[in-house]
DNA sequence: ATCATATTGTTCTCCTTGTCACAATATAAA
DNA sequence: TTTATATTGTGACAAGGAGAACAATATGAT
C-alpha cells in the first residue's frame, strides 16, 4: 500500500510535467512510460484510489491532479523538522525536492554551535529549542541525518516531543519506538545495488532495476 | 535478488560494529535484531551466499566478514564518478558512509565554472573531462545528480563513455540505454511515505515500514 | 445511426519473497 | 557416554504485488 503511496508522488511530479507541456488528458500507458511503471500499474493505483478516466480517452490530468492533492492532503500538511545538519544534512535543508506541494522542512537542529543559524531559511538551531518548535509548528515528521552513534537517542527523544514518523539517513537499525514508524534511506547500500547490477554479465535479463 | 545483496551491506556494517565491540560470534536472531530484519531471512540469504554458521554457536563474525567481502569483491571494486555538483550532489561528494569498503567516488563534474575545484578530495571538474577521467580510472558507476531536465542527457552521455550503474537522484524516470542499469533514489518519495506512515491511525498494525 | 476502435476497470494468474516449521546437528552438561 | 538443548539449514506455505487478459464503454468515423 506505501508503494502505491509513494507512486502518487511520482505521478504528480510527472502529471505536472505533462501540463506545464500543455498535454491536457493522458494514458495510462503514457503516464506509465513517464514515470517508470507500468500500464496496469497506473490503472490499478488510480483504481485503488478511485481516480477515474474516460474508457476512451484516458485521464483527464487536471482531474487527476486534483485527486492526487485531495489524497494526500492529511499526508503533506505536516510539519517536517530536521536533526543532524552536517553534510548530508544542510543539503536536504536545502534540497528543493522537498518543497513542492507541502512537506517543507521548518527547522533544522544541531548540537555544534558553529552550525546553529537563526536567520537561514529554515533556521538552524539547538537542541534545546527541538521540545519548543515542535510544539509550536506541530510538527509531527522527522528526518535523522546525525551519526549512527547518535541515531537511536536522537529517535527516542523525537519520539517523546511528539514526532510520529521518521525519515532515516543513518546506516543503523533504529528500533522504532511505539506509535512511531522509522523509514531508513540507505546511500551506502543503493550505491552498492547499483554497483552489483553493473558488474552483472552484459546480456543478462534485467528484471531487478527499478 | 539484488535485495539480498544489499542486505548483505547492511549485515557487514552490523557485524563490523559487533566485532568492534570485541564479540566474536552471533545467532541469525541478534544478527537480524542488529540490521532490522527476521532471523529466517538472515539463514536464508547466509545459505544462498554459501556463508555457514555452527548448529550452534551461531555464525563466526570474521568468517562471514570475510565472505561477504569475497562476495562483493568484484561489486565493490569498481569506481564511481558523481555527475552535478549542486546541493546535493556536494554533499554526496563528501559523504562518508560511500568510502567505507571500496566505492569510494573518484572524481565529480559540474558545468558551473564557480564549483571546479581542481585540488578537492575528491576534484570536481568541468564535464569536457568525463571521457578522460572516466577512461583513465575505468570507472564505471555514476550517481546523477543534476537537474531533472539534464538528467537524461547526462545519463546518455554517461552510458556513451561506458557507464554500466547509475544511481539517479533526479526525481525523473531515465530511459536507461542498452547494457546500463539504473537505479532511483526519490527522496520526495520517501518523505511523502514516512507522512503517510505518520498520519494513520495510531493503533494501526504497521507491517509497513521498512 | 451504426460500427469500429481505443482505452479503462477489473479479474485471474503467476511470481517473488518472507514466514513458519521442523529435521539435522553440534555443543555442553550430567 | 549419554542426554538435553540451542541453533542452523531447508522445504513447504502464504501473502502481496505485478503483469496479462478481457469485458465494458465512450468516442470518432462513415
Amino acid at each position: 500500500m506505501i508503494d502505491r503511496i509513494q507512486r502518487l508522488t511520482a505521478y504528480r511530479r510527472s502529471l505536472e510535467r505533462l501540463k506545464a507541456a500543455g498535454i491536457l488528458r493522458v494514458t495510462s500507458g503514457l503516464l506509465a512510460e513517464a514515470s517508470g511503471t507500468s500500464a496496469s500499474v497506473v490503472r490499478k493505483d488510480f483504481s485503488v484510489f478511485g481516480l477515474q478516466g474516460k474508457r476512451r480517452g484516458g485521464y483527464g490530468i487536471s482531474e487527476v491532479l486534483e485527486g492526487i492533492s485531495t489524497i494526500l492532503e492529511g499526508v503533506s500538511r505536516q510539519g517536517v523538522v530536521l536533526v543532524g545538519c552536517g553534510n548530508l544534512g544542510q543539503a536536504l535543508l536545502r534540497y528543493a525536492g522537498f518543497s513542492g506541494d507541502g512537506l517543507a522542512i521548518t527547522a533544522g537542529f544541531d548540537t555544534d554551535p558553529a552550525r546553529i543559524n537563526r536567520r537561514g531559511k529554515p533556521p538552524i538551531l539547538p537542541p534545546g529549542e527541538m521540545s519548543r518548535v515542535i510544539s509550536e509548528t506541530g510538527a509531527t515528521i522527522a528526518i535523522i541525518a546525525v551519526p549512527d552513534f547518535a541515531a537511536q537517542e536522537t529517535l527516542n527523544r523525537l519520539a517523546e516531543l511528539g514526532i510520529r514518523g521518521i525519515l532515516n539517513f543513518a546506516p543503523v537499525h533504529l528500533h522504532a519506538p511505539a506509535g512511531t514508524h522509522v523509514r531508513n534511506v540507505n546511500l551506502e547500500m543503493e550505491l552498492e545495488g547499483v554497483a552489483w547490477l553493473a558488474s552483472l554479465p552484459a546480456g543478462a535479463p534485467d528484471k531487478e532495476d527499478a
